[in-house]
DNA sequence: TTTCTAACA
DNA sequence: TGTTAGTA
């Protein structure tokens, strides 16, 4: 009764040219050749080196990352620092959700996310549950069909 | 139309 | 960083 989440969304597939970016990010595309140039971001390998240049979606999250640090005062420099432990951070948690999330399972109406086995012995399972705009957590016996 | 580099403001 | 020039 549980299913995974379809891996139907690859995100290597998401790729933005400069003014795409730029216009996604609020940081103009002067800005976004300069921080290359910098090396303080890259953009996807290109053939030649007058072709455009093509962005990933990974890179579209360091600029949001970095331009929210501008916007709240730091300088580029310390923006791009806290920037890569910010996505850091992020690697983590996507690891641990993607290591954690078992399915979901509707129980009486009520939608549970099944975060795996509580208990090394395999005895009770972890349920997670969002709503209005707060989670909570059950522990119920794992064969409780 | 968009992007590129280089250069000046 | 913004802008502009002259291209590809």
């Amino acid at each position: 009764m549980k299913y995974q989440i379809p891996n139907i969304v690859d995100f290597d597939k998401f790729v933005f040219r400069i003014g795409e970016l730029s216009r996604m990010t609020g940081v103009s595309s002067r800005q976004l050749r300069y921080w290359e140039q910098r090396d303080y971001i890259s953009a996807i390998t290109r053939d030649d080196q007058n072709k455009a240049r093509v962005y990933d979606f990974y890179t579209f999250l360091q600029v949001s990352i970095i331009k929210k640090l501008l916007d709240e005062g730091y300088r580029l420099p310390a923006a791009v620092e806290k920037m890569s432990s910010i996505e850091k951070e992020l690697s983590l948690s996507r690891k641990f959700f993607h290591a954690a999330f078992n399915g979901v399972e509707v129980v009486d109406g009520q939608v549970f996310l099944n975060l795996g086995y509580f208990d090394k012995a395999k005895t009770q399972i972890l349920y997670g549950q969002y709503e209005n705009g707060q989670a909570s957590y059950e522990v119920r016996p794992a064969n409780d069909d």
